[in-house]
DNA sequence: AGTTCGATCGCCT
DNA sequence: GGCGATCGAACTG
């Protein structure tokens, strides 16, 4: 039940994973939190992914196998946190943008101290691997062998998903890659209008 | 070797 | 709604 994420289920069309991995649990750092916000960046088409002009030191991991995470550091002053997706060879990832907290909201609040309300915890790319913990020291760890993991949750409640273009980007601004669960009060730019 | 600018956040108005 | 912080990756020359 609290098995991490078979590999299986990240070797799959990157839309297909970044829709599904809403509602999982993604654990580490004596904290875990539902995935309520996720992009798709893609192999083809896709001007604003970091690999979009092929392979470089920094995008190695996007290219490895699926089930791996791709960290990267932006802004002078974040982390931000990637699922690896489709076959071995194949680049594409899932950006986490937002998590629900569940468990270990304490130790979420001494990493972020400036967040007011639960709410601010991990409603962002950044605010979610300073909440967890998560750095580029991760980069490329196996998400199905922990300690980063990624697993269903006990309860399980059915929720519909809502699709936008993604956040803060200049290129390819206009594709639908942008999922969240609806309604959910713990995802990034609530009041973006869908 | 130098320059540009970004998959962000938090504080200011 | 706007902007400064802050620095590495990748592109230019």
């Amino acid at each position: 039940m609290n098995r991490p994420l078979p590999r299986r289920f990240f070797a799959r069309p990157t839309t297909l994973v970044a829709r599904e991995l809403l509602g999982k649990v993604l654990a580490f750092g004596g904290a875990s939190g539902i995935i309520v916000e996720t992009e798709a960046y893609l192999d083809k088409d896709d001007g604003a992914a970091h690999f979009a002009r092929g392979m470089t030191p920094r995008t190695e991991v996007i290219y490895g196998p699926p089930g791996h995470a791709y960290v990267y550091f932006i802004y002078g002053m974040y982390d931000c946190v990637n699922v690896v997706t489709e076959a071995d060879g194949v680049a594409g990832a899932v950006l986490i943008r937002a998590l629900e907290p569940l468990a270990g909201i304490e130790a979420m609040r001494r990493r972020r101290p400036t967040a007011r309300r639960d709410e601010d915890l991990a409603n962002g790319p950044g605010k979610l691997t300073r909440a967890l913990g998560i750095k580029v020291a991760h980069n490329g760890v196996d998400l199905t062998k922990g300690p980063i993991a990624i697993h269903q949750p006990q309860h399980a409640g059915p929720f519909e998903i809502a699709v936008t273009p993604r956040i803060g980007i200049r290129k390819s601004a206009d594709l639908p890659l942008r999922f969240f669960i609806k309604g959910n009060r713990f995802v990034s730019r609530v009041k973006m209008k869908v």
